[in-house]
DNA sequence: CGATCTACCTAACGTTTGTTAGGCGAGTGC
DNA sequence: GCACTCGCCTAACAAACGTTAGGTAGATCG
């Protein structure tokens, strides 16, 4: 039901998905909500917390498998990771995307709270992986990266020929060494 | 009033912003604004649509004045001048990165089919800029940059520290050479 | 077996929503 | 000075919204 919620969030966003669909679409009445969740806004909550869970342990998954492996292939992995957050792993994570514009203000306020934990995973690995690199210019190319990643949910096709390993390639080698050829 | 509805698109998404509020904001009533708009669908319609005009007009300027420039120095234009429709031209061509995905279908289709339009133009110009890359790859790349370009408007501050200009030149230079020293 | 709990339902509530019909005053053209 | 348009208002409409109260069937447990 979550799951349902999630994927109804996804598509139309907070406001528009009513709690009649979401109970139609997890097969039961509206008025049962209530005994899961609180009110509307809690189960949105809920489920973009869900959305931080799956990337943040995406990222650790990543972190391990790649501890000891070369700069570049530990940048690679981890992009590999929260594109794989975002394409294979619900729509918990897609939610954080689509739907951050149209939730209250008090939810935005959390979600963005809990994100900035992911995030400040990121800036330990950048700052890490790139130590040559000062912190402030790092910072600023962590926000172009994630911009990119993030809205690759717009246009990307998981069925389509270009495979998620394939992605991740392009974009691991375009913030590396940009488009020049 | 246009405006008004636009800033509040931006603000709530399309569905959390009620015909009542927009008529505040403008300064009239409710019932006032059928008398310019026959649907809430067709007012956010029209807010799209001036977003794009915005885009593809700072896009031409862009071109006019870089026409005989190095490719650098005309790419850098083209990003400063879609930063500037984004954080310079008012909330028309930022409803479009905010409120999509809150859209109804019917008009987030249309929107669809007029921004394409716009997203001609960039590939016309980076095929001519960077001949040496195939289209696929150059195709790839651009959608890459308009990410980034885009999800700017969740942490730039246009009244902070880092200016506008600055903004674009990090970006066409993480483009062009990523991220490496 | 009886008590309790869980997961759901029905039916309604007050409010808000987009939308409409009809009216009113200021300006314009003839 | 009369007709007409334009921009806006008031007042209401039906529908849909989030939410709540009270009830019911089935499982759990002592």
């Amino acid at each position: 039901m979550l799951r349902a919620a999630a994927e109804l969030f996804v598509a139309h966003g907070y406001s528009a998905t009513t709690l009649r669909q979401i109970a139609e679409s997890a097969g039961i009445k509206a008025g049962s909500i209530y005994h899961h969740f609180d009110s509307k806004e809690l189960l949105f909550s809920v489920v973009l917390d869900e959305g931080i869970d799956v990337m943040v342990q995406a990222f650790h998954t990543a972190a391990d498998v790649t501890s000891d492996a070369p700069a570049p292939s530990r940048l690679l992995a981890h992009v590999r990771a929260h594109l794989g957050a975002l394409f294979e792993n619900g729509p918990f994570t897609t939610a954080h995307v689509t739907s951050f514009f149209s939730a209250p203000h008090t939810v935005r306020a959390q979600a963005v709270t809990r994100r900035d934990g992911y995030e400040n995973l990121w800036s330990a690995l950048l700052n890490d992986l790139f130590p040559q690199i000062n912190r402030k210019d790092l910072a600023l190319h962590r926000l172009i990266l994630f911009g990119a990643l993030n809205s690759t949910i717009e246009w990307f096709d998981p069925a389509g020929n270009l495979t998620l390993d394939q992605l991740a390639a392009v974009v691991t080698n375009q913030f590396l060494n940009g488009v020049q050829p």
